[in-house]
DNA sequence: CAGTTACTAGCACAGTCGTACTACAAAAAG
DNA sequence: CTTTTTGTAGTACGACTGTGCTAGTAACTG
């Protein structure tokens, strides 16, 4: 007995609650992917789980609960596999490994990338979903920022260091779109080149003006 | 009697059926971007418009007829705008106002952008949507071309057209997503702003490209 | 005039929706 | 042991969905 009360959060459980919160919004994931956000009700994601509606409630609440999970989730995961990136000082090469990774390259974030548009565009008229899109803008936003900023710092960007975050976000995110409506036609490869003939125009770009405008030049 | 005869199809009908069809168009419009795409029922449009149900069935036989018509609605009408452009000459000027015409600058192109997202995004499970998603795409995807090429031989852009134009697309819907996403931000003037530094972007990059690799450039 | 079509309105049906609710089993706690 | 909490399943309710259908009215046709 008292070598039971010992271990009496160890093994007993089958499944822990917050994997059972992720293994549900998994697959809210699936489901929106394979039929859209509006095939994501609770009944559907329940039986694509293989639980109940009581079940699923259980852990969600509402199902709007749910979906802030789910989209949540994505953004999170997106998160740590930029985290998990390692270090690179090369400012050009870490801007290219940087945002290949947040690109739609593979089967996975291929689909994290279509998830995203369609809460993208719920979030247009529900207010939830719009506070996380909103911080999912932000961050990208920054990290594009921080980019351009150590380019320009090393001469590889314009000068302009918002205007080009505005340009490569938007390229970014442009890019995103147009691979999620042609994935045919905008393969891992058109999308990889399409980011280093960016970079290098903006180094091509910097070096021009730098040559036309001054006549000396930072030394560090 | 002779007299109605003659003028058996001027004035009897209150509306043109065509017409009708255009203004239930437009409910569909208003409603998607209220309250967006999923409350665009068949109740909720004929309530937007002013009829029954059963009229409005009379006009579109399924539901997905009508979101097709609507859809297909806001492109033609940004077709029509681009077709009533004044024409001209100088290529730098051209791209700047065609691209500063589909970006979402007023209300009514705000509206418009609002609703193509949320189509573009139904479009990813909805067949019937998807082709004409696909046509859109194309068609905006052939005029950046135009302009590209146009810019290249005027050497105001670097000489990669295609890659050039699948920048300057992707650039241009990305931008589209983010005015959507953050009109706070997103202003008419920082959108235009941004089109016009890309394309002296381009002229930058292309004629610093011409004096670092070649030492004859072409004379016509 | 009568006959036909175009149009409008409204209801009924079967289905799905989110949520509230109860009942039951298993584990944890006393 | 009993009690309490936790998890699961199932059902019921009211609201909404797209579509089929009928009836009635207005307009056009012969």
């Amino acid at each position: 007995m008292l070598a039971r009360l010992c271990y009496k959060e160890a093994v007993p459980k089958v499944v822990d609650p917050a994997e059972r919160r992720s293994l549900l919004a998994e697959a809210v994931l699936r489901v929106v992917r394979r039929d859209g956000l509006e095939q994501a009700s609770v009944r559907n994601v329940a039986r694509e789980a293989g639980l109940s509606m009581g079940s699923l409630r259980h852990y969600f609440a509402s199902q709007s609960e749910l979906m802030v999970f789910a989209f949540r989730t994505v953004v999170e995961r997106i998160e740590l596999r930029l985290a998990g990136l390692e270090p690179e000082s090369d400012p050009r090469r870490r801007a290219q490994r940087i945002l290949s990774e947040l690109l739609p390259l593979d089967e996975g974030r291929r689909a994290e990338n279509e998830v995203w548009l369609a809460f993208t565009s719920r979030a247009m008229v529900d207010p939830a979903l719009r506070a996380l899109r909103g911080e999912g803008y932000d961050a990208l936003r920054a990290g594009c920022r921080t980019l351009i900023a150590d380019l320009s710092a090393a001469g590889l960007a314009p000068a302009d260091v918002p205007a080009e975050t505005d340009r490569l976000h938007a390229l970014l995110d442009g890019l995103a779109v147009h691979a999620a409506m042609r994935p045919d036609i905008h393969t891992a490869e058109s999308l990889t080149t399409a980011i280093e003939r960016h970079l290098d125009a903006l180094a091509t770009e910097r070096a021009s003006r730098d040559a036309s405008g001054r006549s000396q030049e930072p030394s560090s």
